[in-house]
DNA sequence: AAAACTAGGTTAAACGTTTAAGCAATATTG
DNA sequence: CAATATTGCTTAAACGTTTAACCTAGTTTT
């Protein structure tokens, strides 16, 4: 009595998804032709196709995705792990993961590990978990161990890495030329007439903010420019430390004459300082940046930086695990692609075009 | 022959997963005792358990979430919609929805659907294939029509929406007093010595930007001020849409004294023209945004704001979501839960403050 | 006209868990 | 001490798809 009750009130809330059983009775024929026909499998005749397909819109069917992730041993489904989305250039590039991956079927999931270690390891758990059929990341500012990257390849599931990625970690990358991009700014502040030309940099254990360092060291020396210890500056490049370490530099005996930043954020930080105590940019002090975020063209004056091809890195990402899934053959072959990057010169650099 | 050998390949290549199968055989007992093991079943035994959780750990056991997840009905996943992740306010509201579900055992898919109705029709459509086991969003702008909410909620599947709502789709809220929020932005400039009152508001047709603009006519009112239609502007609210709107007051005959901004990346752009156009803020005129974001403390003159509670939008959202799951009973009663922001006084509409 | 294909399916097992139902052995109760 | 409960499992089915293997009737080849 209990029990039928029961069972009643469940049929009556659950609005019974339709299966490919219930195609298959509908037609009176087996579930397995319908799963051929809805995959239009080439020993099922086009009428049966069409009827299966009819019936299934009527029923307003929808496949029962872990049912079939779980008997194909995939997900189509792809983690991505970012330190944040909040700024133009993670989103676009995710953005094109997305589109690239959409057509193909497969759908991503997105993570934030805050530029935080231990986030991001739960996050590769979390992904782990979902049983993604790939993980496409760029590395937190806190991570130096390896290990849990290390387990997503053990696991043979594909990785890629982005923009923040290691050499040491034998796995796909995509970004741009860090280290020439520094050549471009500094050749450029030097076209400008600078002299004294400061690096408020990434944190060097991170590959490309050590990059760009070497580049701004290298790019000095071809242009016979002394490397004051006094002008290279660690930073966390975040709008705060930005202001800091541009009001560090401010209160040098001798300070810069151009100040190039590793990353836009610190370099609005820096814009601030330099407004609030009415430094003329670039006359006074020349101002760099790098990302190309959108609000480098908005702010006053607006900020030269070097744009990453954020659209370009997430498309050949995605594109790159494509290729993974394709050829499971065990002919890894491994794929670097460097993309050069663009200086976008803009008010706070450009002093020939003073009005 | 043939056969043999491409066994061997794959038994090769999969790296042969272990299962609860596995730890079965290992042990001699039931793969059923393995699972309920795991799940500290009370009828099976401490030492039984012990045993088994201990045989997992060496052979480095993973559940298959699919397996589990297909049987049980549920994926333990829960989608969440925003316009975009790259405010800080969005962030923030993830990060917690995040960090109250992971705790009890959900993860979660977020998507973004760039202020665009077709990717957020798009979004769902992901969301409901991957199985979740509810939905958490925000509107996007360009959203009007609902049948896709209604789609959802046709699924039975549990649907929070915070911040952008619709009050005619009948499901669980969390936002902010957007009315009452503007009542204080008025009285604050009014006690500040402002008559002339601009706004550049939201779009009329969606809620929130409504509310705050009948907040914005009402509280006039209330302050015997004139309703003056040139200075109430409906935006878009992006930095650029803020740039244009301010430039279309500046314009104006009269201009105001006091513009009150509901978005704080408008607000911004409102106070690049203002600095350009060397217009002292708040002297000649006032400023207000609506967000705090972190950048209204960073720049110059810092911007006063509504600080809408990010985090506790983001608690309430995941547990509004725990209570629906835990209680599957019909009683779904509704929840709005309207939070009461706060106002953030800054620079630029202080003018007893001036040194 | 026998042999060999081909078209168009069907059958049944499998993916890894969970869980209702069952059952034997031991413990508890009246 | 017989009746009843409890403990600690086992069995087997189920979740919804996919797919290898098989089957039958018709068609083509030789």
């Amino acid at each position: 009595m209990l029990k039928r009750l029961s069972k009643y009130i469940k049929n009556l809330n659950t609005k019974k998804k339709t299966t490919i059983k219930d195609i298959a009775s509908a037609l009176n024929i087996s579930p397995a032709a319908v799963s051929k026909a809805l995959h239009d499998d080439s020993r099922i005749s086009k009428k049966t196709k069409d009827a299966v397909k009819k019936v299934a819109k009527d029923l307003n069917y929808q496949p029962n995705h872990l049912a079939s992730a779980l008997r194909k041993g995939k997900s189509n489904l792809v983690g991505v792990i970012v330190p944040r989305t909040n700024s133009n250039f993670f989103s676009s590039v995710i953005e094109n993961i997305e589109a690239v991956l959409n057509k193909e079927g497969y759908h991503i999931i997105i993570t934030q590990s805050n530029e935080s270690y231990k986030k991001e390891c739960d996050n590769i758990d979390t992904l782990l978990f979902t049983q993604v059929d790939g993980i496409i990341a760029s590395m937190a500012n806190e991570t130096v161990n390896l290990d849990y990257y290390e387990k997503i390849k053990s696991k043979g599931i594909p990785l890629i890495l982005f923009d923040r990625g290691e050499n040491d970690l034998n796995v796909d990358y995509i970004g741009i030329n860090d280290y020439d991009s520094s050549h471009m700014i500094v050749e450029h502040l030097v076209e400008q007439g600078c002299k004294r030309i400061a690096h408020i940099g990434g944190y060097k254990r991170t590959r490309i903010f050590n990059n760009r360092i070497r580049g701004y060291i290298d790019a000095l020396k071809k242009h016979n420019l002394p490397l004051d210890n006094e002008l290279l500056i660690e930073s966390n490049l975040t709008i705060e430390d930005g202001r800091l370490k541009m009001t560090q530099l401010l209160a040098l005996k001798n300070r810069p004459d151009a100040v190039y930043v590793a990353g836009d954020y610190a370099a609005l930080g820096a814009l601030q300082v330099l407004n609030e105590q009415h430094i003329n940019i670039p006359k006074d002090i020349a101002l760099v940046g790098f990302g190309n975020e959108p609000f480098t063209d908005m702010v006053t004056p607006t900020i030269t930086s070097i744009d990453q091809h954020s659209s370009e890195i997430g498309k050949q990402a995605a594109k790159t695990f494509l290729a993974h899934v394709k050829k499971k053959s065990t002919s890894q072959t491994l794929n670097k692609i460097i993309l050069n990057a663009d200086l976008i010169v803009r008010h706070s650099s450009n002093k020939k075009d003073l009005s």
